[in-house]
DNA sequence: ATAGGTTAGGTTAACGTTAATCCAATTTTT
DNA sequence: AAAAATTGGATTAACGTTAACCTAACCTAT
């Protein structure tokens, strides 16, 4: 029914495998030949089939990218640095989402295995059962972890200083006289909660100061989750003067509960969200926050994964780039 | 290398074929047999290949969607649709976005029939080229297009009432005395601009009234655009008191450009979205708009793809769901 | 002039799975 | 009890492409 490799051998007389070789660009065909058979090729609308053409040369020029969280922007960003390196590569993108379920991890790798993808990135959930990591210690095909980490396969990682930002912004808040540092985390299920933990622990202990668990409480990391915990905190009557969130979207939802109970940001309470999204500086007030390069993790974790695709003998090495502080609005 | 079906049968001691069809779960293998075989490649770690599958049964389990803007959580709430009901029936999803570009959705629909999906969903730009209907025309495979249309092609579309939806935020402030109400279109390469547009027009039609192009700007939909639109026809000294956007993300960077000009929202100007995004009632203040069934729509067209898949004569007709506005802070 | 290399292309055999056929044994029907 | 249908499985070929190997003609260096 539809156009083969055959069909256009026939026409121009040409063998099959030369007419492979030229849709190929192979050098091995003289450039006339090549420019004759592409030129009926086209003409008679030969649509190639990749089914066929991984099947037999192992390789699909497809990459399988488990990304997190659809309802944050975040993601979407690094997603679009994927996606711009894999199209410069002549490489294209399975793309889905765990909502950080392990379970849909799991099936999604599966997946991109039964696939063929030629590599995956993935943005994992931080399950350091040995189940978990067994999924990516036995993989047979390269892959990256852009943002995220996972116990023992660090080099797998692209990194952006998670710990180090977070320290910071509390640093910066603690310098600013906050002593009642409301602080809403991440779900405990994401490396990058651990490390920016830390970096919580960190700005308070540099100041001889104990950390109160009153104060850091816990987040799915959704923008109803800033709404509600803020909500929550003031009637528990906590008293914080400050508040520094896991992420943006979390940052958003406590704006507005901060309104409505009409304390007045940063005046009456600095807010600081994390991961700079681009809605960010249009939030209202705009938002104080952590620069994450989104777009660029993406891309270079592209590239690099790319770089294992082409020499699979490549050693892992961890990247880290820098975070910067932003400061508008809600912060003095 | 790896372990293949043949492994299976050696190690059974049944033939390939009857492995094959008891991993399938086909009903001519008895199930003992069935339970036997599973097991056994279960224990081997045995991966299925599907792109060998694909490649002898000509079909690939696999749907292409082609989203639009990675910018705007409107399409993310599509895609999660499409996705779960795909899920459901055991489909997976090649996903990608056009940004809206023609030329990327062309590449896109070409990559896709490379790599024989079973079938598309598109939300494509508004291009009435011939060149771009004949993309879809030419098509092999079924293919839905939710939220958005094309000429000549609605019964491929579900839909949701965008003239209605518009036409009614324009009644509604046209009723509450507005006579100069700033109306951020978006662009025009999307069916849902011209939709809306439409219904603004019918709107002023309604109650007697010409429609003054002065208060008609075009936007790329983009949360910056609200911004600086509002500023610019402040600046011209336009003189509106209520304004209404092609989108929710829009109306965000007008509701930034009005607080930072200290006109009061709702008192001073009302201010309509569109789309209902989750975030637009974390908003300051909570966003009044326009609710468009997102989940539900990519959840339909996933289902009406899948069923045009079991039935490749299924006649294709339009769906259209009804809007409904969502009344909050931004309105009176 | 001849061995060796290069150029441009042809031949053949896979890749791993599933569809189409076929078959023997058992069960059901008449 | 014979014919027909059903069950459970085996055999064989094919899906469309590319890799590996081969070959003839021409070129180059010694």
């Amino acid at each position: 029914m539809s156009i083969l490799l055959k069909d256009i051998a026939q026409v121009t007389g040409f063998s099959i495998n030369t007419v492979s070789r030229a849709m190929r660009s192979d050098p091995k065909i003289s450039a006339e030949t090549t420019r004759l058979i592409k030129e009926k090729a086209h003409e008679m609308g030969y649509i190639p089939n990749s089914v066929a053409a991984s099947m037999r040369s192992n390789h699909s020029k497809m990459v399988g990218i488990i990304s997190a969280d659809s309802a944050n922007p975040f993601f979407s960003e690094v997603v679009r640095g994927i996606e711009e390196a894999a199209t410069k590569a002549d490489y294209h993108i399975l793309l889905a989402s765990t909502e950080e379920s392990v379970k849909k991890e799991a099936d999604l790798v599966k997946m991109f295995l039964c696939r063929k993808v030629d590599g995956i990135i993935a943005m994992p959930v931080f399950d350091n059962s040995s189940a978990h990591l067994d999924l990516y210690r036995n993989l047979k095909v390269p892959f990256i972890f852009p943002g995220r980490r996972l116990e023992g396969l660090v080099s797998h990682s692209i990194l952006h200083s998670d710990r180090d930002g977070q320290r910071k912004v509390l640093e910066h808040l603690l310098a600013n006289g906050h002593r009642k540092i409301l602080y809403i985390a991440g779900p405990k299920k994401v490396s990058n909660t651990i490390d920016r933990l830390t970096g919580v622990g960190e700005a308070y202990a540099n100041n001889a100061l104990e950390v109160d668990p009153d104060y850091i409480v816990e987040a799915s990391g959704h923008i109803e989750d800033g709404y509600y915990l803020t909500n929550q905190a003031l009637n528990r009557g906590l008293g914080f003067t400050a508040v520094a969130c896991f992420n943006d979207m979390l940052a958003m939802g406590v704006l507005k509960s901060l309104y409505e109970n009409n304390l007045s940001v940063p005046h009456d309470i600095e807010v600081f969200g994390y991961d700079n999204l681009y809605m960010s500086q249009f939030m209202q007030p705009s938002l104080s926050t952590v620069d994450v390069p989104k777009y660029r993790l993406g891309y270079v974790a592209m590239e690099t994964l790319l770089s294992h695709i082409q020499d699979p003998d490549l050693e892992y090495c961890t990247k880290d780039f820098p975070t910067r502080l932003v400061f508008r609005e809600t912060s003095r």
